[in-house]
DNA sequence: CGCCAGATTGACT
DNA sequence: GTCAATCTGGCGG
């Protein structure tokens, strides 16, 4: 189980922290979803123009909220997966952007099909990760060394002049483009 | 209550 | 490569 503290940090390192981590998803009927993360990006405070910390919403009032605090919402008909980073009050979130599955087969590499491959939804929201429920984070022991690519985020209108999306260098569910 | 932009995806000229 | 479907959140564009 990862503690609170490994999402009290700067978003665009718990972003790097977190590639090569396991979620884990329990469903209703028993069953279990495991997946690593290979793809995230990080997203700020009211200061980037990409970031929902710029309406003055729900959204922003969820960044705002404990760090291990789940953050879902729809774009384009897709549910996207963040988790909430920093200090109580600064805005600050990592989006999931890709998996890669590990004991089941579906398609995971892009933040819209990830959640619908896990079978996550706007039920999580507000959630915390940090708890061991149906939906956790944990440490993968066997977790062989891999290299960190750096590139800006994809498909947003105003991104920063900052390289803030991370996924593992060569892993075959990056989300392409 | 209506309008519109958007951290997407998949189908198609 | 281009483009439209689809729906949520924010705001009165």
């Amino acid at each position: 189980m990862i503690d609170k503290n490994f999402f009290v940090k700067p978003a665009d390192l718990v972003a790097r922290n977190i590639l090569g981590k396991i979620l884990i998803r329990k469903t209703n009927d028993g069953g279990i979803k495991k997946a690593r993360i290979v793809e995230t990006e990080a997203y700020f405070d009211e200061s980037d123009p990409a970031s929902r910390a710029v309406q003055n919403g729900d959204l922003r009032a969820t960044m705002q909220m404990d760090a291990g605090t789940i953050l879902v919402y729809g774009v384009h008909n897709n549910w996207l997966f963040n988790i909430v980073t920093g200090r109580v009050g600064e805005a600050a979130a990592v989006l999931i952007r890709a998996l890669e599955p590990i004991n089941f087969d579906s398609r995971c590499n892009g933040p819209g099909l990830l959640t619908k491959s896990m079978d996550i939804g706007k039920s999580f929201h507000q959630k915390s990760i940090l708890f061991g429920n149906s939906l956790s984070l944990t440490e993968d022991k066997n977790q062989n060394h891999f290299d960190i690519v750096e590139s800006f985020r994809i498909g947003v209108r105003m991104d920063l002049p900052k390289k803030l999306r991370f996924y593992i260098k060569g892993n075959k569910n990056v989300s392409r483009k």
